[in-house]
DNA sequence: CGCGGCTTTGATGTTCATCAAGTAAAGTGG
DNA sequence: CCACTTTACTTGATGAACATCAAAGCCGCG
């Protein structure tokens, strides 16, 4: 086998363009020698809470949900986020686990970094670490504000809002084909699975959405605000 | 007047050891030339929710609550923190405007740095950009955290939550003056004043709590961790 | 085809917010 | 310092919102 020079897929990478934005090429190269990537299946998990982090790992591709175990047993949903809206360890010089859960929800891929190999660009380089500190408060933020949107909305309202999320934010499409069980819907927004069916049961009577088995069609996005709003 | 040599404050303040330990003495002379102190009284606004952001800020001594104002016009309570649990902007490099308000529940004494000086100081010292970094994810974790824990009780599960929060982490002691109205605690923990107040009658009459005016005695914090932690 | 998991719907009861009315406390002006 | 006003607190009664339970339908998969 001849000697090749690797072709870095990380210099076209849009995510450089989000965190590794201040790197130079030949930085990029050594980078790209520590990535590594891989594919995950639909319902696989990616990190498990309470283990150990040893990596530092962002979402190319693909959808991801982060959770974590209630301690009476039941799952809890923090959020449901698309590439450049996620990366693994949010602190990453304080925890040595992982806080919570993540798993696939569509077919995805992640790049894996080792973690003292970022540890070190983080020292060294102020940009990358600006615009590191800049992503994870962004993802701090979102999950915040989500959950206290979500805590003063009464049940439509939180059924509206999640639609909401998923067709203009994750799919940016008024049909969709959803990527959750109706009870993880449930554990994201605070209630039970019943009401989740029940509201969205009301939704499709009134003609605001439409249903066919895991397809979903957002019928009337102006009635969806009005009760996300009004909730 | 002589000339004299101005002593530092910020060489011994505890907030050195936080986020400034890998900055040497003259950088922290220079950082404190940069420095304003100043004292807010209880009740006194500290940011306003939307204002643009000019200052870094940071709490030496008091007690803070984070909140903001809903779309309909009630005021959620983020957290209610101490000294190190708190700097005013969370993402320095991303938001321009306060996301929240802040407003001081005890006489508190804040610390304010031109926030273009804590740039420069994040980009040129990798010791404390993760020094920062640290800090700044620490408090999202605790506010994510805390939030998730309070969504999954009932309402006796939340009081109790409360309560063992101010004894157990604000005031470390049985007995406390509540540093916040009826109503504070009910925006805290997503729930109604009256049932909140019912809540802590119901406390009081199973000899789980006294009250005599604005100061609180927790009798039986077994009880109360057990409510807690059933709700 | 038959089993198990996810979904759906109805009936029921609990939990909690809301309303109202009264009491205590705390500030305000004479 | 006292009447007055306002704000915070308290309690009970009522109804709405929501969870839970149970039973049945649907769908994918061996």
């Amino acid at each position: 086998m001849d000697k090749k020079v690797s072709v870095c897929i990380c210099e076209k990478c849009d995510f450089r363009e989000v965190v590794f934005s201040t790197l130079d090429d030949a930085s990029i190269q050594e980078l790209c020698n520590h990535k590594q990537e891989r594919s995950y299946n639909k319902g696989e998990i990616i990190n498990h809470e309470g283990e150990k982090i040893t990596d530092f790992k962002y979402l190319r591709s693909g959808l991801v949900k982060l959770f974590r175990r209630a301690p009476n047993g039941d799952e809890q949903v923090i959020t449901i986020t698309r590439p450049f809206e996620f990366v693994s360890n949010m602190s990453i010089f304080s925890d040595e686990k992982y806080k919570y859960s993540v798993s696939a929800l569509e077919d995805s891929v992640v790049c894996t970094v080792e973690l003292e190999y970022i540890k070190k660009l983080f020292l060294k380089n102020g940009g990358f670490a600006s615009n590191l500190l800049t992503k994870i408060s962004t993802i701090n933020d979102k999950i915040i504000g989500q959950t206290l949107d979500i805590r003063q909305k009464n049940l439509a309202g939180r059924v509206a809002f999640v639609l909401l999320y998923f067709t203009q934010d994750i799919y940016k499409s008024r049909v969709f084909d959803i990527p959750v069980s109706r009870k993880e819907i449930a554990d994201y927004i605070g209630m039970s699975t019943a009401n989740v069916i029940r509201t969205l049961s009301d939704f499709k009577r009134d003609g605001i959405i439409k249903v066919f088995g895991k397809t979903m069609e957002i019928v009337n996005i102006e009635k969806l605000e009005i009760i996300s709003k009004r909730g």
